[in-house]
DNA sequence: CAATTAAATGAAATCGGTTTCATTGAATAT
DNA sequence: ATATTCAATGAAACCGATTTCATTTAATTG
């Protein structure tokens, strides 16, 4: 058997009050005399006693306490952004659940229904699969039904048919940005890797990168345009198959710096030199971006900014008050040495 | 006003039956004929219903939670083993609240008093400090009180004063193995940078880096043991202190990889080529040592057995089960390309 | 000092489930 | 068909806090 709970009726047994005084000193919400109090204070303290905020949850119907939905927390992106979002969350009195879902629909679905019964006032959910599949679509619905009832921000992401309150980085300029900072480093040839196909960020981004590029009056090669991960195997891999291109582009726009990161060190393993031989550039600017050699060109996401917003969203969202349906962070770019100047050799 | 909640008494209602016939569906922990099942779980469906968790855990006085202590989930090592440990939880019916303290002793006990409140089952502390500042030992007696209810697990740390089950890399056989791969390599002057005095798990390396350089006959220069963080920036840092010694080693053993991350990228920009002018070598293996050139030569730490043992002990204290005071779990050494033998110039 | 007003405290209901115990209904045995 | 047994269901208590409303106590005023 557990050992027994301390609980308000012991205090107030121990103080000779009645449970209503100890729940009055607990809470502040009202006054009681200088005298009362600390007799209260004295036992609470004397035993360490912490009320059960369980049984406050179920009264008020409402737990302070927001889920987090991620694919996982081991990339630098996701947990640089929920370090900051928790930090925040914090200061406004909320603690956070963590679901990883390791890309798993099966996980999340699991996930999403705990947090539901856990009564977590608000979900935030960095991701967001825009995929037809069937377990995509019966997860979507599964989403809708859980909005209907708490909260949900999308972050960096969406969900096809679900229509969410969305605090997201505005990649489509940063991408921008980096199509324009290689076309005028000379570049005509460029390419993008890594990302995955229905994945709502790498969509966007391989979108505005055709877009700018057909703008630019330089077409896109399709076979330039190469999916994989997220992580830096995934742009190991990616790599060698830009290697075993016969036409190569001589600059790379990867899906993030981690692709960036595998890309540059398997070209620079079979000799070629980043950025003398080909021009690569990242997104996000997580640490690593400014460490690893040569110093990576990227995007970066501002995630303070993108964090506090997208709990301030849902904390309007769980108080009812009115929200901004998208908001858009601003990027910047951040120059390092992984690009150059293009010149015919 | 919130939208009202379904509860299991608008299920019952609904049903025709009594909110009991429904929480035996619901739970599974009774038979009720099928006829009456199927009525039932087709209202659950209709709604959508999920049984509010908060109403069983103030129940059955558990939480099917854990709450997780760590320093900075933005670090490799504690995200990857974070993950790990995470999963296994879920698989076992748990899931996890995470708890950046970002090494701020006021959020520690900030978060310990709100694990305790929201009722978690047990907790995993990840780090330890063994300072005897005021706020510390302040800090340790309340863990201590904690831990008269809560069962606690630490993991590669502990706290001075506090007797509690201890999961934690066998960080000892670690260092030894390194210094004795740099003595192998005709190493005699060694050094050990980063970590911070107070760590555990830095006192711990230190010692024994200190034991074993004596016990092998070769003395440990003071000027060599420079404290700095954990991070690369940490690594920097302490690489600038090492390059201003008059007498510099041939090898130094950092904390961990991220701080040799960081040292091997400041000798590099001082023209001090790793690992021909100095050898470094890490502890984790986090994913990074691998891709980081040159590839850095570290201790791994098993994270799945690490997380999976502090899980399995903490569930068995959870359940009131016997279990082992102290775990250790075996680390190895994985041979890359930042250390080489020495030869004089 | 009595009467009135204000402040402090207590009693009881409540949140939404689960579980024990009692009861009803169905199934088996006589 | 009736008595007996067993399965299915319902009623009510419980977990531990908060809050409203009623009541007691203290403070103020005449």
């Amino acid at each position: 058997m557990k050992k027994e709970n301390i609980t308000i009726y012991d205090i107030a047994k121990e103080a000779n009050v009645s449970p209503a005084t100890v729940s009055r000193v607990l809470t502040g919400n009202a006054k009681v005399r200088p005298q009362t109090m600390r007799k209260i204070v004295d036992v609470i303290e004397k035993y360490n006693f912490r009320p059960n905020s369980l049984a406050r949850s179920l009264l008020h119907k409402q737990s302070k306490t927001i889920g987090f939905i991620l694919p996982d927390i081991n990339h630098p992106f996701f947990s640089t952004l929920v370090q900051k979002s928790e930090a925040y969350a914090l200061e406004l009195g909320y603690t956070t659940f963590l679901c990883n879902t390791m890309n798993n629909s099966e996980n999340e679905s699991k996930y999403l229904q705990s947090l539901v019964e856990k009564q977590v006032d608000g979900i935030i959910y960095l991701g967001g699969r825009i995929n037809d599949t069937d377990t995509d679509q019966e997860y979507a619905e599964e989403m809708k039904k859980v909005m209907e009832r708490t909260p949900v921000v999308f972050v960096n992401g969406q969900m096809s048919g679900v229509d969410a309150h969305i605090v997201r980085t505005d990649e489509e300029s940063g991408v921008e940005m980096l199509v324009e900072l290689l076309i005028n480093l000379n570049h005509k040839k460029i390419g993008f890797l890594g990302g995955l196909e229905g994945i709502s960020s790498t969509d966007v981004k391989k979108n505005t990168f055709v877009n700018v590029m057909e703008t630019k009056g330089l077409g896109v090669n399709k076979g330039w345009v190469l999916d994989a991960g997220f992580s830096i195997e995934s742009g190991e891999e990616v790599a060698a198959q830009f290697l075993s291109l016969k036409e190569r582009p001589t600059a790379v726009i990867c899906a993030n710096d981690l692709v960036a990161i595998g890309v540059i060190k398997v070209l620079t393993k079979f000799g070629l030199k980043v950025p003398d031989d080909v021009s690569v550039v990242g997104f996000d600017d997580i640490y690593l971006a400014k460490h690893f050699p040569p110093g990576i060109t990227t995007i970066s996401q501002n995630y303070d900014q993108l964090g506090q917003t997208a709990i301030n969203v849902l904390v309007d969202l769980i108080n009812e008050k009115e929200a901004k349906k998208e908001t858009v962070i601003p990027t910047s770019l951040v120059l390092r040495d992984s690009c150059k100047l293009f010149s015919e050799k």
